[in-house]
DNA sequence: GTCTATAACGGGATAGAC
DNA sequence: GTCTATCCCGTTATAGAC
């Protein structure tokens, strides 16, 4: 059974998703979560709080579904492990579009709110380091420099394809075939150096 | 001289740029322009119509600045013009920040809000089929829907990467070189077909 | 830990003078 | 058209009981 604070982030990631960051009311989260709103400010002091913890949950959230692996599934390749990963992100189901709707939500918010800003920055590094790692295992020859970069460009581009997909428009499978060509793209290019 | 109204649709475009869409106070606004906030209440009615009207005075001048050309200028290459036109975008100078910030802002909006869906989407469709028609003076025998992938792709990563420059997580120099990088690869992969 | 109040405040919006 | 003054509501945050 899920911990009181875990219910409650839960929640806020529902809220977000269905409002934005901006749109969050305190009183909307106790209400979705089925609890006060001052056992809200309990947990998680303020407003602030609330969004800096739920931007960790649902790191923590993703990282659990971009890991997890079917342990009987056929074991990727190296390309496809890439491509398997990245498309995670864009996909109809309920758990991925609120996480999705949340990060940039949060990154957007984080454009006009310092405290923010380094929470977010190390999220993006870590992210970009696991992908460059992807890369390098399709390409072990390639320098580090150059798979950091193909990482960067890889993964703001699937952030840049989110927002449109949310916005309403892009349809998520053009979102999906629009990555997976950048990814054939960016692969070619670390194939010429 | 401009009109009290435009006076405070620049004034505002400076304060969402500042402080976001959510951040906008009219009292600062109307510091801002100089004015009191009776003044905007009589020209824009309510808080939506000052986001309405300054939304659609971005655009305009996003158009202005985007197409305007030296004419004594030395002519560029269709190559030359592509990059000239995709990196305007990534800079720090005030306005194209204020710009950008809106931009974002508007896009992050559209997520919960679906009465900007209509408009965004339409701008991007005119702004996807420009840069298509770059891409496709640099490589005239490449396929229209190659064309359009490519730069639905850069796009998107324009957005991506402008997001990570405004919260403040890549240096705008960083972002400048990353999108040359995504040109440089793109083009590769129209040369290849 | 959790709830029910309610305080405190910020900020949108309006009235009315000039 | 423009300003000053102010009302009033929604929201955050806290106090205190259980």
């Amino acid at each position: 059974m899920a911990s009181r604070s875990t219910q409650i982030l839960e929640a806020a990631a529902r809220v977000i998703a269905r409002r934005g960051v901006r749109g969050l009311r305190v009183e909307e989260l106790a209400a979705e979560a089925g609890v006060s709103t001052g056992l809200i400010y309990y947990h998680f002091k303020d407003r602030t709080g609330i969004l800096r913890h739920t931007l960790e949950f649902i790191n923590d959230r993703a990282e659990r579904y971009t890991t997890a692996r079917d342990p009987d599934a056929p074991p990727l390749s190296p390309r496809e492990e890439l491509e398997h990963t990245l498309l995670l992100e864009l996909q109809e189901k309920e758990e991925v579009r609120e996480n999705s709707a949340a990060w940039g939500e949060l990154r957007s918010t984080a454009v006009f709110d310092a405290a923010l800003r380094e929470d977010l920055a190390r999220a993006t590094l870590v992210w970009v380091r696991e992908v460059a790692a992807l890369l390098g295992r399709v390409h072990p020859r390639a320098p580090a420099v150059t798979l950091t970069s193909a990482a960067e460009r890889l993964t703001a581009l699937l952030e840049g394809l989110s927002m449109r997909w949310l916005s309403g428009g892009l349809p998520v499978d053009r979102a999906r075939e629009l990555l997976k060509g950048a990814i054939a793209v960016e692969l070619a290019g670390l194939d010429r150096g």
